[in-house]
DNA sequence: ATGGTAGGTTTCCTA
């Protein structure tokens, strides 16, 4: 099974770029974030068209979760018990007895904000979830725009992102907790290239200079047996792209 | 030294 977590930056505007890549990657998952979209909007057919079934969790202008699989997934969740949040950033399925997460994190803005300490109790609520989840499922896959970075080595300038946003050590600590629930970061099980990033900021000519940060993630159990990972450059480097380029796992 | 760009029921908010 292939699967993919790929923020698009608003859907309407990359729906090319969407299914593009589908056609070409040819993913049995792709799970989306930031669509900004309300549900009624969605744009199904496009993507039926395309051959994949869709779900989503949308809401206009923020936020916005969505996944399209070749078979329909069942068990669909929203809105897990206790986390009780207006923001469209969850949605889960099930799929040949795969269980899948799609999380959108929130931003955080910088660590002395209110978004900041919102984004850590989201995270502990979420932890709790996922916890329940695990009980429940044997092959877990949790993936999507986490907005952490995992470790330095995930970071093109470690010491001038030390404590920000993204990179501060509550929110690895927070990573990390959910990762010791039983899930590994899929792209740290094989050898990769040094400096791998999934996103850029649009300022700055970022993405040419290379200065990038990996917040986007797959997380799976361990009974998923992981064959490889990796990230596609190629979307961020196309006309009018996303920040974000997917991240793509296989698994046996 | 805090810039810059992109998207959105747009003149600010979010990332």
């Amino acid at each position: 099974m292939k699967i993919a977590t790929w923020n698009v930056n608003s859907l309407r505007v990359r729906l090319p770029h969407v299914l593009d890549w589908l056609k070409t990657a040819k993913p049995d998952i792709l799970a989306l974030q930031e669509t900004k979209i309300p549900d009624e909007e969605f744009p199904i057919a496009e993507i039926n068209q395309a051959g994949y079934q869709v779900i989503y969790n949308g809401q206009r202008t923020y936020n916005g979760v969505a996944i399209l699989s070749r078979k329909p997934g069942s068990d669909i969740i929203t809105d897990p018990k206790d986390i009780d949040d207006a923001q469209r950033r969850i949605l889960g399925m099930t799929m040949d007895g795969v269980r899948i997460i799609n999380l959108y994190v929130p931003n955080g803005e910088s660590v002395d904000s209110e978004k900041y300490q919102y984004k850590l109790t989201w995270l502990k609520k979420i932890t709790q979830f996922l916890k329940q989840e695990l009980k429940a499922h044997r092959k877990l896959i949790v993936l999507g725009d986490f907005n952490i970075t995992p470790e330095d080595q995930d970071v093109h300038n470690p010491k001038r992102w030390a404590g920000q946003v993204l990179c501060s050590e509550p929110e690895r600590k927070a990573l990390q907790e959910i990762i010791k629930l039983g899930l590994q970061d899929c792209f740290r099980l094989h050898k990769q290239p040094e400096r791998s990033f999934s996103w850029w900021d649009y300022r700055l000519q970022s993405f040419q200079r290379d200065m990038g940060l990996r917040i986007d993630l797959i997380l799976a159990t361990p009974d998923l047996s992981c064959s490889q990972c990796y990230i596609d450059k190629v979307p961020r480097s196309l006309e009018r792209p996303s920040d974000h380029t997917p991240v793509i796992a296989e698994f046996n």
